[in-house]
DNA sequence: TATGAATGAGATTTCATTCAT
DNA sequence: AATGAATGAAATCTCATTCAT
């Protein structure tokens, strides 16, 4: 059962899920269709407990955002948050990005993924409204920059960004930063002593 | 012919690429089979067509975006161009959904859908570099803000988000000024010289 | 579609309901799994369709049995009667025989099957009625007939029965015949004219 | 093993010999697979073990039928006798009811359903040749009653009848006394000489 | 050009049976 | 004796594509 869910894991990375066989599946498990069927109901099942995986994990995650704070320390641990992100995304990207494919025509999956997104939005929303920064709407904020996160995210898994991990969450700290405190907040707050 | 690329964006957009069947499409477009492979070698080829046609258009907004300027006058020109690209998401928004399913396991639509994307990029990467930001790198900054517009607008079309359409705008415009020119050069600077 | 309902019909003689394939109905019927499923949603529904040819014809037959009346005139319109009730079942035995099967543990079958049942005890327990016939209950007895003549035909068609098919019509009329009016209504009738 | 052979009657009667699958009888046996075949070689195995059971009940029944004789003093015997098929009709009825099923396309079944129905047959035969009712072919109107006898009940059992058990075991000898004797010899008759 | 019935390759799913424990 | 996870052959069903009209 581990295997099928480990084979389903790779073979939805590679395929998407509409286009992953249960064939596939099972062939790289190393067993045999009546044993899929054993386990699972069908394809979306084997699926669901997938995604139930890594909505448990995205959950954790979530709510180990601190409270948002001007300055380097500010800057440092949202860093630090920000890559544990990057390493969730590394693990179960690939579930992730099946995922969004198999929400469009599914409300099933589309409530799944929203409550995870869901998750990630309310925290950060909270994180705002502490730092209370000027005209910006902590919900939408909160909304635009997860939508950063993950979308970034799965554009350097997807291959299509050439940069270095650390720059990638360099990236998405410092203008998190800077989108809540504005320059006098985010990393480059030295200037200021100049 | 126009009749099924115009069911074509219906169909995706409801199933997906993968789910869309050519039958739902020729029923749609209230034609038969036979016509839809007289127009079109198969789905994918028809698929691809829709995916011209957005990737036309996308050019041409991507190369209208203008110099990143601080102040309010900035923050204008830049609320004007956002808001030219959620209306084209609002159009457009299935297809590209639909090409990000088809992307994964075709390096054909991958090369498309990459396409289009580096070109946003590409073009904001040269605003941000003339804007010359400290602490930013321009490419990857680049590519965090154009993952944040297309997410965004991707939720808000997915109906997951409960905000009007000109606040969503807004704090995409607002994050990207102030990422790229901190609180100083945000819409809310001014308010500090009054 | 008529090659289908036709191989339908002898596949199901021969091989009962259950065990009757798809793939044994489409290679009689010289055509391919997608046309069977073109027109018919599976086994079930093709046989439905059988059903209800069956069930009309039935019905028709049902009701042209006239007034029960005795002597040789009613024993000889009866045995008319039940010549063309063979002869049914002769053409559409297979089809009947499946139903019995197919009813067990299918409400929809059961009723349909039912339904004819009723339709051919309904008329002979309006024309015992008729008759009046001491001591018997109309509607038991012609239940009781009808399953006499539905089970001997069975038994017939399924080859247990040694007897000119004549022989079996007869013997179906005249226990008929004598169980509403007794010896003295049925054909030996003429023994009272010793 | 018990256990097996009683959930078999159980599932055969609810889903009939095909749709019933071996899972279904070992659970309700609250036993394992490999238990089922350490007692059955296959689920015909199982089925032949119950039709044998069925077998040796019915003919003890059917030998156990006496001489058909007119009058109130016949028919009451012959009251008897049928109420007694239909007590074991009540009880192996499921099984009888598959085995119909399971004969259609198996000649092992085949023979073994009509054995049991041809010893009726011969048993009764023999006691209408006794009784040598003028015009009635004693074979084939021993074939009609067995068949009367076991559809009407097979009908009762189906919940298809609304009446209470008595007056169907009335009716089956009314006709059957009838059929034999014609009006004179039946329980009605004594009433013409009151 | 346009049609839509027909196709069949390939996917999913079931279940009687086995076998290591 | 008893177990039940595993099997795989055989069934069902789908849908992109073709082709005669």
């Amino acid at each position: 059962m581990r295997q099928l869910l480990d084979a389903g894991v790779e073979v939805f990375a590679a395929k998407g899920y509409f286009a992953a066989r249960v064939d596939d599946i099972v062939k790289l498990a190393k067993t045999s269709h009546g044993t899929f069927y054993l386990y699972f109901s069908n394809k979306e099942d084997l699926f669901r407990a997938l995604a139930a995986e890594v909505s448990d994990e995205m959950q954790t995650l979530a709510e180990s955002l601190g409270p948002l704070v001007p300055g380097p320390a500010g800057q440092e641990s949202l860093h630090e948050w920000i890559s544990r992100f990057a390493d969730l995304y590394d693990r179960f990207g690939p579930v992730i990005r099946a995922w969004t494919e198999a929400e469009i025509g599914s409300h099933e999956f589309g409530r799944l993924g929203n409550d995870v997104m869901v998750r990630f939005t309310r925290v950060l929303t909270i994180r705002i409204e502490q730092a209370a920064p000027p005209d910006l709407d902590p919900t939408i904020a909160a909304l635009a920059l997860v939508a950063m996160f993950e979308r970034l995210n799965y554009y350097a898994l997807a291959g299509q960004v050439r940069a270095r991990r650390d720059e990638i969450v360099d990236t998405l700290a410092l203008v998190t930063q800077r989108a809540v405190f504005g320059a006098g907040g985010a990393a480059d707050a030295p200037r200021s002593l100049r």
